[in-house]
DNA sequence: TAAAAGCAGTAACGTATGTTACCATTATTG
DNA sequence: CAATAATGGTAACATACGTTACTGCTTTTA
């Protein structure tokens, strides 16, 4: 029944180190269900319900957030493998904390939060698993944020966008690599306007201390960059 | 042994739903470190390794942050009965993600994070709330997190000061309350210049907006603190 | 394939805010 | 109790940054 679904589960953080016979019959216990949404249309939003764990099965999604009078944070982009709403989950508040936004056309797959808590019958070591990497998956959500708070907390723009930068590249050590989202959607990331995020990015072009062509970056000095922050 | 924490620990959501006889098995088999600080005694330094989750037994704790080239970012303030690390206990990096340092005088103890795991021989139901409470735990971790990064994305110095004051009246619903920090702690945290902060809150009590003495602050009109947000 | 929408860069201008420095009170400390 | 540090308010000044509006280029849509 969730054939088509397995090889894309088994790449979920949510998942890992379980086999694929234990998948497939947590699956049937699990039940998720299966859903797909066109480029811009939302996903949840923010306040209302949860209806369950979200996984990315293909497609992309934009983690989002609006405040009292309608202006937008964005809090990330996810890819197929990444999950979402595993923090609202957990909490006595069961609402969306967060509006998501399909940003490419995508399918999703939902999992009822109550049976990964253990009220499921068929307890199992696959079951103990699941539970582990879920606190894994937690921890590692918390230490993004603050890796956002650090993002926001620089005092100046090129602070920000330093920030940013330096942990991209420390992701996987490369001083070049394609950022993840369009001038708009980093600017909002930022908590800055777009065109005084355009502005800095040339003049730190102009001093040489990075290269870029569209969304592809190239850090040249990464010292500078770093006591940039503030 | 651990008998005059046995208290503490209770109100602790760690341990909640755990009874006192379970509890005392449990630290037998836990065996926390208890450690003394003096006021702003270095608790854990950002980067060194993990030596355990922590749990506030009295006195106060700040969660810090520091930025390449010194700069100070205040993550907030921690109570007896908070407990904190519990974020880099099940991420692959075991290192602090934070500076923990006494904010006042205080008694600390530390878990071993492996032992919570599961790695301990005494499986037990407790043991089961034990890793249930945690997932609580971390996931209001991160609720918090989204909170403070919606502080930090209001555009203005009022927007950040605004969506504080609310946060805090939304904790219990009272338009009277102390705030828990310092001005200069509280600048830290909203990522402001200590005068910034202070100027603004004079206009805001000019306007009418506000009132406050000292610690002590009162709202007087929530729409227009929403308005103000962004 | 023409029209419309989306995207990114650029410039001008005013102001919100960072910076610095100083003062008055209130806690700590020896 | 005097001395010292900590805390929070205040003011003046310079500037980094938000705002707005326009441009050309690319992609999508009809």
């Amino acid at each position: 029944m969730y054939q088509e679904w397995i090889e894309v589960l088994q790449t979920t953080p949510l998942f890992r180190g379980i086999d694929r016979e234990d998948l497939n019959k947590m699956l049937e216990c699990l039940k998720p269900r299966v859903k797909r949404y066109k480029y811009r249309e939302i996903v949840a939003l923010c306040g209302s319900p949860l209806s369950g764990i979200g996984i990315v099965a293909s497609g992309k999604v934009a983690l989002t957030r609006e405040t009292y009078s309608g202006n937008r944070i964005m809090l990330g982009i996810l890819d197929s493998g990444d999950i979402f709403g595993e923090t609202a989950a957990f909490s006595k508040d069961r609402t969306w904390p967060v509006t998501v936004i399909a940003n490419e056309d995508c399918q999703l797959l939902f999992l009822p939060p109550d049976k990964i808590q253990g009220n499921c019958s068929n307890i199992c070591t696959a079951h103990s698993i699941l539970i582990l990497n879920m606190l894994n998956i937690l921890s590692n959500k918390a230490l993004m944020l603050n890796k956002k708070i650090e993002h926001l907390s620089a005092k100046s723009i090129r602070g920000k966008i330093s920030s940013y930068l330096l942990e991209e590249y420390g992701q996987n050590n490369k001083t070049a690599f394609r950022i993840p989202m369009k001038r708009h959607e980093l600017a909002d990331y930022l908590g800055i306007p777009r065109p005084s995020l355009s502005r800095e990015m040339i003049m730190m072009k102009k001093e040489g201390i990075i290269d870029y062509d569209g969304s592809w970056v190239q850090i040249n000095d990464i010292l500078i960059l770093e006591r940039s922050i503030g």
